[in-house]
DNA sequence: AATTTACAGACGACCGGTCATATAGTGCAA
DNA sequence: TTGCACTATATGACCGGTCGTCTGTAAATT
């Protein structure tokens, strides 16, 4: 990787901090240039505008969770439906000591969606892609017969995938993991009996 | 009502609908009160500060989506789980023609948790009135035995709850009704057989 | 020597909020 | 009913500050 990507990568990753916490619209780019200690000036030799910066946080951020989540969703020792959880959980980084932030793509879901069409598309398919990877793991539950709701696999992924993200949305507003140990706990109840 | 109150109302309404798709931060007090043609300089006669406007805006939406849930809710000519599946439905106007806005509520509490406590607490406050209703709905299902879940009316409701507004917030990624017709249809198989 | 990258400073626009002044509304005495 | 003092509302110019972005030039790299 190339110096100029390491300091690219290295803005993003301090920018990226504030934006989750401030939000798209409540960061400016004198925040990312303090949290990453660079002159202003530089800001646009890396990014060609604040929505270009959103955008390669967007992709940072998906990047780094799929990867995650692909060496934990992958690890067939596992029974389908316990990865699922670990999946879950995976996608919020110390979710029990740091409630901040909550998930950066939700975030920027609600914030942007109405006002900017690229990021909203970027979202999108970011979205999709974590849906259809919960699909793939509850088709995999249902071979081995640990799946018994008769929904089909995709809706029932679209269903928890959103399920998710409201819960992350309201431990924001409770500022305690409680939600998600109530998500947590009614899972089992959902794949059947 | 007051003149006065009157003319609050109406800025609030007209400032909600901006706020609603441009966000806390992406709504200035110029926007609102261009939307309420009303002068700048009266926007402070009723409201002490922009925070003081947010505070008002989420009282009146939870404050109109709670009377027409009750509305809807204590009506025991329809089934308890039906009645919930409308409570969710009316909580989003226009579901299937507007999707922009989404959950006003929930945009806020996605936006502004981590960088204002009063709006935090604010936003805390109404979601857990509207999953008190939710419980309430179970509780009631579950002595009718339409409720086979085993799972506590009080941990179910939470999820549900946050479900649907993980699903609102999901509809504003894909700008269609898809993912509310995902959680529609998921939703029988997790009242239980 | 030529090209790319780094960055300080400045740009006009707009931010949330204030203020002096103008106008409207109210209660009361005559 | 009228005239008057007083309070409440109306209003847009204006405040200091910050916004996202750009430009000119210095430094580094090729």
């Amino acid at each position: 990787m190339s110096k100029r990507e390491l300091k690219k990568d290295f803005l993003l990753e301090a920018g990226i901090k504030v934006m989750a916490t401030c939000g798209y619209n409540g960061t400016s780019i004198q925040d990312i240039v303090d949290a990453a200690k660079v002159p202003k000036g530089s800001f646009y030799t890396y990014f060609k505008s604040k929505e270009d910066f959103a955008l390669a946080a967007i992709d940072m951020v998906a990047e780094d969770r799929i990867k995650l989540s692909k060496s934990l969703l992958n690890d067939r020792n596992i029974a389908p439906l316990a990865r699922l959880k670990t999946f879950f959980e995976s996608s919020i980084p110390g979710c029990d000591s740091n409630v901040n932030g909550g998930c950066f793509i939700g975030n920027m879901c609600q914030e942007m969606s109405d006002s900017n069409e690229a990021i909203r598309l970027k979202v999108r398919q970011m979205m999709r892609n974590k849906t259809q990877m919960v699909e793939d793991l509850l088709d995999e539950a249902r071979m081995d017969g640990s799946l018994k709701n008769p929904v089909s696999s995709n809706l029932l992924a679209e269903f928890l995938f959103n399920a998710w993200e409201g819960t992350l949305m309201r431990m924001k507003a409770t500022k305690c993991r409680e939600p998600l140990d109530a998500f947590v706990s009614t899972l089992p109840s959902i794949f059947g009996n």
